[in-house]
DNA sequence: CTTTCAGCCTGGGCGC
DNA sequence: TGCGCCCAGGCTGAAA
């Protein structure tokens, strides 16, 4: 799945064709769904579509009024897509749901069925229990106080969506790698100026992944089939055995934390 | 409490 | 071509 800067991609690209769209329905294909019937969602609008954590969220309001909610809430996991359709929508492959509104449709695609879908009546149900990485309030003094304690890997840390939310698999290898930071060192045992380093990496490694849209591997499109071109300057994900772009000494190396590949260069990050 | 690990699904790529 | 195996961007819940 999408990680953080492919979420907010996608939210990014349908807010603009959803917001102020009359819904008129939304279709479930596949009933695993279950993302629940609330009352009244005919004839309200989309007001703005957003990300909250690693969830893409379609606020409803009703017209010309303050009143807002439900919401739904859609996570993409591994392998889903959010794809907008102008006019007569087509039924693509793996088609899950359908938020149709005026002269128009969402489709949630998800071949492996991973991904979850459900309306939500208060902003409270969808929101992330962990610190929004690009927070303008999130210092590294509270980044740190959070790791404080844990005797995890960094690497499987950054991963901890319960303490930060939005980073994945990719970004946190390329976090470190960008930081410095071998991926095995416990977390409580960063100094201070490691800290200040990794706080940098992981806001400047997110908005940068962001401006260009994201990493697009074959299961993650935007919004209308737009490609990230993020994975152009991975600097260590899938390069095992490449050139280090970061001290161009060492090669890069793969290997398995919790059953997830990790990707670091060896002569830089320690 | 913290941490690990199988399981959920499907499809693509690879070696034989 | 076909088959079996491994791999994949995430998260949950049970177990240690």
């Amino acid at each position: 799945m999408p990680e953080l800067p492919e979420v907010e991609t996608v939210a990014r690209q349908l807010d603009p064709l959803l917001a102020g769209r009359v819904i008129e329905r939304l279709q479930v294909f596949d009933h695993r769904l279950d993302p629940g019937r609330p009352r009244g969602i005919r004839g309200r609008r989309v007001g703005r579509v957003f990300r909250a954590g690693k969830q893409v969220v379609i606020e409803t309001a009703a017209t010309g009024s303050v009143d807002r909610g439900p919401w739904l809430v859609c996570h993409l996991r591994m392998t889903g897509r959010l794809l907008w359709q102008e006019g007569r929508p087509r039924r693509p492959e793996h088609g899950r749901a359908r938020l149709c509104v005026w002269q128009g449709a969402v489709d949630f695609v998800d071949p492996r069925r991973f991904g979850t879908l459900r309306w939500c009546r208060s902003e409270e149900e969808f929101a992330p229990p962990g610190l929004e990485p690009l927070d303008p309030g999130l210092s590294a003094r509270r980044l740190g106080s959070s790791i404080a304690g844990s005797r995890q890997p960094i690497k499987i840390w950054l991963m901890r969506q319960d303490r930060l939310t939005g980073i994945g698999n990719i970004y946190a290898s390329e976090i470190l790698h960008e930081a410095g930071i071998s991926p095995s060192r416990p977390a409580a045992g960063l100094d201070a100026a490691e800290l200040r380093r990794l706080h940098r990496s992981v806001r400047t490694v997110l908005r940068r992944a962001i401006r260009h849209c994201g990493t697009t591997f074959s299961d993650f499109q935007g919004a209308q089939g737009v490609t990230g071109s993020y994975q152009q300057r991975l600097g260590v994900y899938g390069r095992e055995g490449a050139r280090c772009r970061r001290c161009r000494g060492g090669v890069i190396e793969r290997v398995v934390q919790q059953q997830r590949s990790t990707f670091f260069c060896p002569e830089c990050q320690r």
